[in-house]
DNA sequence: GTGAAAGCGCTAACAC
DNA sequence: GTGTTAGCGCTTTCAC
């Protein structure tokens, strides 16, 4: 039962001419190099039959799929949807499709998602994991398949990569909490083996530098994942250590929301006594008291840099119109979780 | 630079066999039919050499892409990407990739987007749109191409589904209000012309009589979205009309949140005064103050048995052994926004 | 058990 | 301006 489709031959047995030349006629490049007449003939053929290109055999042909590939580490972190909408923005008015592959930031997994991507023949990858690194993704790129990255960068490659301003969030989050008058700051660091992580860590320092801070190691925390539990535990091991702080900047919103959780169990009130921040400004935040002072990332504009950067490697733009780094703003959003620094906390 | 890629034909040159002895050697069914001896030297040149298979050509010559096409309305709603691993868990493993298409509800885009599956050659399509209706993919399913619904059913077609029992859902949630001494009780109900909210409706009103209790028109209000803004009218709308109710049944979380939040501003306390319950129990829910009573689907286990089904169907599996009607089971998660009813709100 | 040959539907040289 | 031809990389029938 499955309808045998419509195809070029149909179509050229229908109007007596050849399927080359419907294939001209139907291609709106082509199209002009065809008498009127007969083009139109063959439009209004196609249409009557319902023909649809079998984009499968013209990829076969011209090496072309129209196809491209998206990894992430996993579509249920609600900061990826939005990424992935920027990217089909751009990309889907054009004519591509894009298949999503979920990489769980592993690093088998994730080579063999590239592989996968390879063998259906996507004409480019966008990159949005969080390993860092991955020698998977930059051993295609090098053989010529177009690869962005976002979120993060691959040493040592030509690889273009958009990343947001994460210094420049953690910067100037740190700045805000100065102003309010902390001086004793934890910072909540994120999985080191994860780059917003690890960048997130050294902006901090960083940030502390510039702003005539000290940086105190006794008071980072680490967290293996990225989740409320983790938060928790982070403020659990701060506060079992004895040290005092009246602020914690942690390096995602989830750390905080677990961090103020556990801080409220310990009977510390946030903002009163401790001030909280996160990172991302990840949905529904507005929803969750105290509502969370955080950074904003334009993620749909990341997924749509993205798209328009890979764009142009794929249609072989001259390497020097290709812009190899593209760092997106970010902006601080002040809610109700950072206060003034009152008593310190212990004492 | 794009380097070429090794096809069989490169392995029948290094190892002096023919391209369709190659082709056999790796075809794990074929293997059998070829001497041992020289498969296994087939495999070690195409190991050596990097082979990788080219689906796009083997789907020509095939008809099978080994790419199914899921829609979905929004992946930035929560309550999808649940799904979409669901789905991608049972179908990764058999060497599927899917290309994921957002709908955004909206009758035309989605129409379009079948034929932009089909045109890729997709092997099937698991459609989670919540539209009520759809010509365009009963069509695509009448002509043979294998099709399961997610969430809803299509009318007068032969295509598969798997629903959540919402019905047994919002009765049970209903009893567990009026076991509570809750007996006027609202319904937020959801956009009408999506089949959630229109089942919901219904489910709700059956429930009532069930439950024998009295259905109030009058105590219903319709969203015209499914966000927090539209729960907020809605109770707006219930309280300006002076009606009296001590329980708000909400057709699903956001208008419950919404809800909730509005509540609030008008000086009520849920769940002294007014309970209130959600439908879907989304993520991060226990991080919102009242923690909400709800309903929880089993999104991902929706996306297995969607994927299981469909492999079924394009296996060509005999009719009689594909479920044409699934509907997964769905629990009550009776957390903080209900309590027994108490002073009616308003006099 | 292996080779030869055809062909999936399309595009792109090249011919006329 | 249109037809002819070849071929993308693979699978599969048919020989031997």
């Amino acid at each position: 039962m499955r309808q045998k489709r419509i195809t070029l031959k149909d179509i050229a047995r229908e109007t007596g001419v050849h399927v080359s030349t419907v294939s001209r006629a139907l291609d709106p490049v082509e199209r002009k190099s065809i008498t009127e007449e007969v083009a139109s003939r063959i439009q209004a053929a196609a249409d009557a039959l319902g023909y649809r290109p079998n984009r499968i055999a013209a990829g076969l042909r011209t090496n072309r799929t129209m196809t491209v590939g998206v990894m992430i580490p996993d579509i249920t972190n609600v900061i990826f949807p939005p990424i992935l909408r920027g990217i089909e923005s751009v990309l889907e008015p054009l004519g591509y499709a894009s298949i999503i592959v979920n990489t769980d930031s592993e690093r088998d997994r994730e080579s063999r998602l590239v592989d996968v991507l390879r063998d259906r023949g996507v004409d480019g990858i966008i990159h949005a994991a969080v390993l860092r690194s991955d020698p998977s993704i930059a051993r295609a790129a090098a053989e010529g398949l177009p690869v962005v990255t976002l979120n993060r960068m691959v040493e040592n490659s030509q690889i273009p990569y958009i990343i947001n301003d994460e210094d420049a969030g953690i910067c100037e989050m740190l700045r805000h909490l100065r102003d309010l008058g902390h001086r004793d700051i934890a910072h909540l660091a994120g999985p080191q083996d994860l780059s917003t992580g690890q960048l997130r860590l050294a902006a901090f320092r960083n940030a502390a530098a510039t702003l005539s801070l000290e940086f105190r190691p006794d008071l980072v925390a680490t967290a293996r994942r990225f989740d409320e539990q983790e938060g928790a535990r982070g403020i659990r091991d701060l506060l079992a250590s004895g040290r005092t702080f009246t602020a914690v900047l942690c390096a995602n919103d989830r750390l905080a929301l677990g961090a103020i959780d556990e801080l409220r169990e310990h009977g510390i009130d946030c903002p009163r006594e401790v001030s909280v921040t996160g990172f991302n400004d990840m949905p529904f935040l507005d929803l969750i008291r105290p509502r969370l002072t955080t950074v904003r990332i334009l993620q749909h504009s990341a997924g749509q840099t993205a798209a328009t950067v890979l764009l142009q490697l794929m249609n072989g733009d001259k390497a020097e119109d290709i812009p190899m780094e593209t760092i997106l703003p970010v902006e601080i959003v002040v809610r109700e979780s950072t206060a003034p620094a009152g008593s310190l906390v212990r004492s």
